[in-house]
DNA sequence: TAGATTGTTAATCGATTAACAATC
DNA sequence: TAGATTGTTAATCGATTAACAATC
């Protein structure tokens, strides 16, 4: 259905599109030329316009973009109105932040059920949900047919779980497990976050710094101006 | 003092890189192929060859690479070593799960200090560390000189407290507050995290399935072949 | 209309892959 | 030595940028 074949380099740039769409419609900002935007954005107008151009023609000559059109637009686009039944295991520091910090409905995705293997997290409220115990998770699955499934279990558990939700029809994974997952079938979309990794490339960047700046070392009494 | 200059792209995959050869090395495998490691991470051998290549020869020809060896070497290219001083700002859940999930150590940082502007919050104790109040900052960043942040403040509050840090002297940010940080200094790092960016691609695939798969739609009659 | 800015094509740039000589 | 696999160069591929005609 759509056009040719997205590249996810482009695919990976619609959520901060719609962010800064957003914060600029709730400044009240009505229209925006790709190039307002580039700046703003720290990237090239051509590259807005080109990302823009793979699902239509969303803007006019001369004119620009309509902030919040084109905000609907590419919330149409990503899927944002939908409300995919997502299911959450894990319930740990990480599994809870998840679950209490991330605004669900904004992503197109409904928290169905949140579970976790000790019992004494199972039957606790959190996020105002229930937590069932893992050994539920089958009938669960097969009463109420998840399609999503976040990972916040420890990293040897992951791909026993993973393997199984699929059987049970989960299509999609957002693993936050340590240990990346990978599935045969191509069909079954993953997306492994690996927070340390994150972290890891600011720790190469302090490590090598120095670059093409002069380097101002605070011992560096009168440097000149 | 970076051979010559590294493309974001090798750094980016310098931390996977290490995660592969660490479990590598717990499963007790002492040497490892670029081929058998590509088809291991999903990649070509020709770009784990590539990758390595920037930062030196790590293997031996005939033979392949030293599990342990190579990790070390890729451990102390990214800085893992180090002890960055580092402090957290903001004791949310998003907050608290980074302070006690995320192993600094690992990742060449110590944190040094938690700060919350909620005096609920100041005072307690998160991961085994005391929570500061944020009026304090300015002090502790005058004695302890921490180089890195991590903010997962409310997204408004993310801007100041960034900025006032820098004069502080801190150099590099892991933004987890909603809106991208950025800095006219390039000599500032940023790693801004948005999760909800992640689940959005899920989100998107989920949308955009049926691709070239023979796409079995259930209701799915007698279409035109 | 004239000015502005898009949509789109062509040019450039960078990153990935393939190939192979070097060598363990 | 023969076999294997690297390090590295060259070829390909894809993504970004520049340019400009179309058009609001």
């Amino acid at each position: 259905m759509s056009k040719q074949e997205i590249s996810p380099s482009v695919i990976r740039r619609l959520p901060r599109y719609h962010r800064f769409l957003g914060e600029l419609a709730e400044q009240g900002i009505v229209r925006i030329s790709s190039k307002e935007l580039s700046q703003q954005m720290g990237m090239t107008a051509s590259q807005i316009r080109q990302d823009l151009n793979c699902f239509g023609g969303f803007g006019q000559q001369g004119y620009g973009y309509n902030v919040c059109a084109l905000r609907d637009e590419i919330g149409q686009i990503l899927g944002i109105s939908g409300r995919r039944r997502t299911i959450l295991i894990g319930l740990g520091n990480l599994g809870r932040a998840i679950a209490s910090h991330v605004s669900f409905p904004d992503c197109g995705c409904e928290l169905i059920g949140l579970f976790d293997s000790n019992p004494f997290v199972a039957g606790k409220d959190i996020a105002g949900m229930p937590v069932h115990h893992t050994d539920t998770l089958t009938g669960f699955c097969h009463q109420e047919h998840p399609e999503l499934a976040i990972l916040c279990v420890p990293e040897n558990a992951a791909p026993r779980i993973a393997q199984s939700l699929v059987l049970l029809g989960v299509r999609a994974f957002w693993n936050f497990s340590h240990g990346d997952l990978r599935f045969e079938d191509s069909a079954i979309l993953v997306e492994n976050v690996h927070l340390a990794d994150s972290l890891l490339t600011l720790t190469y960047g302090l490590e090598h710094e120095s670059r093409n700046e002069s380097a101002p070392s605070d011992a560096d009494s009168d440097k000149s101006k």
